[in-house]
DNA sequence: AGAAATATTAATCGTGTAGTTAATTAAAAA
DNA sequence: TTTTTAATTAACTACACGATTAATATTTCT
C-alpha cells in the first residue's frame, strides 16, 4: 500500500510530539484503556484524549470497545501504518540507489562510445 | 547507531511539514543551492531558509559551500538519518509478537470473568 | 431513579511556528 | 570602490497546537 500525502502528513504530525511517541511506546507492550494511558502521564485526561484522537486520525492506533463495560475505550497500536511509513522512508532513501544507477548508466554510455 | 529522543524529535518535527517533505523529495534527485530550492516553491527566500535550518538541525540535510563562489550554499540529503529513522520504526513495530500474546491473555481474562 | 464512573467535547488561554517585509552580512562584479 | 548578488537574521503578524477547567454524554452501580 502507498500512503497519500494527506495520510503521511497526519501520521508524521502525530509522531512529531514527544507525549504521543511515549504513548506509542507504551502501547507497544499491550492495549490499554484511555484512563490507564492518561494516568501514566503528567497530563489531564482531556489532553490525553486529544492526543489519542490525533494518533487515531494519523492511523497509528485504533479504538476498541469492550462488551463488559461500554464506557471504557481500549486503544491499541496499528502495525500496518508503521510498515507504510517504513515503505515511505525506503522510497525517500532510495535516492541513494538511484544515484548509483545513474552512475552506472553514465559509465556504460561512456564505455559504449569508445 | 541509535538516535536519542532529542534527535528523534528534531527529525520527526522536521518531516512533519509538507513543504519540508517536498524539499526532501526535491533533493532526492540532486543537491541544490538555497536559491534554487526557494525558487521552486511558493514561499519567500527567508521562509525557505528557515525550513532548511529546521531540516539541517533535524539531521536530514547538510550544507556545503562551493569554492567557486563562497556566497552560495548547496544543500544535499543525508541518507544516514533516514536509515536511523527506519531503525527506530522497526523497533517500534517490533511490538507485533508481544501484542498477539497480550491479546490472547486479554481474551482469556475476559472469558474467565463471566 | 439517583449517584458514581469513564471518557469526550466545549471554552479559554498561552506559546510556538510559519509566513511576510526590512535589514544585515559577506562575497563577487562593475 | 561602489554596486549587485546570495543568503541569512531581525522584527512582526496570524494561526495552529497543547494544556487546563468546566460541561456533556453514556453506562454502570446501589
Amino acid at each position: 500500500m502507498r500512503l497519500s500525502e494527506r495520510e503521511i502528513d497526519g501520521t508524521l504530525a502525530a509522531l512529531a510530539d514527544p507525549t504521543r511517541r511515549a504513548v506509542v511506546d507504551l502501547l507497544r507492550r499491550q492495549p490499554l484503556r484511555a484512563g490507564e494511558i492518561a494516568a501514566r502521564f503528567d497530563v489531564s485526561a482531556p489532553a490525553m484524549s486529544r492526543h489519542l484522537r490525533v494518533l487515531r486520525r494519523g492511523g497509528l492506533i485504533e479504538e476498541d470497545r469492550v462488551e463488559e463495560d461500554a464506557r471504557v475505550r481500549v486503544y491499541r497500536l496499528r502495525p500496518e501504518r508503521f510498515r507504510h511509513l517504513q515503505a515511505w522512508l525506503e522510497r525517500v532513501e532510495g535516492f541513494w540507489a538511484g544515484q548509483l544507477d545513474a552512475f552506472k548508466q553514465h559509465a556504460e554510455t561512456r564505455a559504449r562510445r569508445r
